[in-house]
DNA sequence: TTCATTATGTAATTTTACTACAAACTGTTA
DNA sequence: TAACAGTTTGTAGTAAAATTACATAATGAA
């Protein structure tokens, strides 16, 4: 919840940001406050704090302090440390994998179950998927290939944004885009969705909360993690979207029922034994 | 908080207790309800409400739903349990996601600090490195291949057995390689690696313990999850083998000292901004 | 049975969250 | 730059929730 809010912080209108940044000042203070207190703090109206509550998929200014409450409780069990120079490898090793699975938990707690249905349903519905994503999120792309493939329909991961963009343009009603991007704002994976949007191909989109590219997605399936401590590549997010990914994989497996499930855990059995 | 009500319930009142009772049947429902709904539930009045909570050393409702809210945040972290078909969205997604924080959790309690450290010192000694996997963890090779190249040596990841042989025929004992594999029993892997400790090269493995490729190699990192679970490619242990290897090049760099660390992290903003 | 004490509920009050609408601001086209 | 549409923000009112004060009922000891 704390990472939505710093992920969204700069898509939201000024005085929204205003209250996101009595909330990220001091959370602990916030969830013990009234919209009232809250608003005078951040010297907005209380309605523009109800509306930064919306703002982050809450129904309420209650249920935002509830998920709040439920995260500030989570962190601490495993919590971002940084690294340091003086770290023995075993305090690295323990540093970072923290910081990964407070990163999962986090993701764990934001799971919109309504987008996740409609990303089900999107798939069901599509006839053939495409999944765009470049430089790192080029790994998270490939590696859900190989999940979809096994699904039963065509499933195609392209790198390359030239690429992306010719293959967005042959696109139709039946295809279904599942575009991957770290921070959504790459303008390479923004083109390639337009262009996809302009074959009529529907588009799930794998990124931050309210960033560029899931405002342009019909469906956003969001994955928000702290990357402050990432010295290289957002190992983290990339971890999230596979995760992620995953879940919507399952999701299809799912609702296929039994006889798919069984059919994908012999393939499974069989693919693995050679390749893994 | 939960426990504190169970333990307290019988030293309360008798309308109390039917409040405890509604609460302790279903928390997570309590949670988000009102007084009114609670003090229904409970066939009592709305004040006895407030007074169960008083009872429990919380100012008002208020405060005892954030306590109980976070209780319920905290506990029941995390385990395996399979998806069934009945499951809603949700519940999927929580149970994957509480597998794979599970197998992080598992890898961090079983790193092994002096393996780590070992491998660390290879890679200051080496002058290039290759990446093998194939399947699944080509995409780890490729991850991991993104992370190393920009710690100064030449990095190159390999998913096509015919070519990891003959790269590996043609390296030296300069030459590092990191072979990635879930089983680390593929007939592939296993001749790659055994081809490149014939051109003398040094050989470090992210794969099970005990694995033939494990026993092979100089240092091997050790990748072990229950993948009963899953039911397509193994997601848990690509997570572990992708954050296994951030921990080994974040040691690298680390080791590197401070200088190395800022160099990098100013390198990540800079290609992260452009491809993420 | 009566009285004192405790427990519970009723009804009023206050506080809090939320809604509807209007004003102010932003940017765009003529 | 004036007029406009659209967006953003605030004002004022409303509904609902939590809390209080007080009354009534239950309990138990003398």
């Amino acid at each position: 919840m704390l990472a939505k809010i710093k992920a969204a912080r700069d898509t939201l209108r000024k005085s929204e940001q205003k209250v996101a940044d009595v909330v990220i000042a001091d959370p602990e203070q916030s969830v013990q406050s009234s919209i009232q207190a809250i608003a005078t703090l951040a010297s907005v109206s209380e309605p523009t704090v109800i509306r930064f509550c919306r703002a982050l998929d809450c129904v309420g200014f209650q249920q935002f302090k509830l998920k709040l409450a439920q995260d500030l409780a989570r962190r601490g069990t495993f919590f971002y440390q940084d690294v340091t120079v003086d770290d023995s490898s075993k305090e690295l090793a323990n540093k970072l994998l923290d910081g990964a699975i407070a990163s999962l938990v986090q993701i764990r707690n934001q799971i919109n179950e309504d987008q996740l249905d409609k990303a089900i349903a999107m798939y069901e519905a599509c006839e053939r998927i495409e999944l765009y994503g470049s430089g790192g999120s080029a790994v998270v792309a490939e590696d859900a290939q190989l999940k979809f493939f096994r699904l039963g329909k065509p499933a195609i991961a392209y790198s390359d944004p030239h690429i992306q963009h010719a293959s967005a343009a042959l696109l139709d009603k039946n295809a279904l885009v599942i575009a991957i991007s770290h921070s959504g704002r790459s303008s390479d994976i923004l083109k390639t969705v337009e262009i996809a949007r302009q074959s009529q191909a529907k588009v799930i989109s794998v990124t931050a909360t309210r960033s560029p590219l899931a405002q342009v997605s019909d469906v956003a399936l969001t994955v928000d993690v702290n990357e402050d401590s990432d010295i290289f590549s957002p190992v983290k997010s990339r971890l999230g979207q596979m995760v992620v990914l995953d879940v919507l994989a399952v999701g299809v497996a799912v609702r296929g029922g039994d006889h798919m499930l069984e059919q994908l855990s012999r393939a499974r059995r069989a693919i693995d034994f050679k390749f893994v």
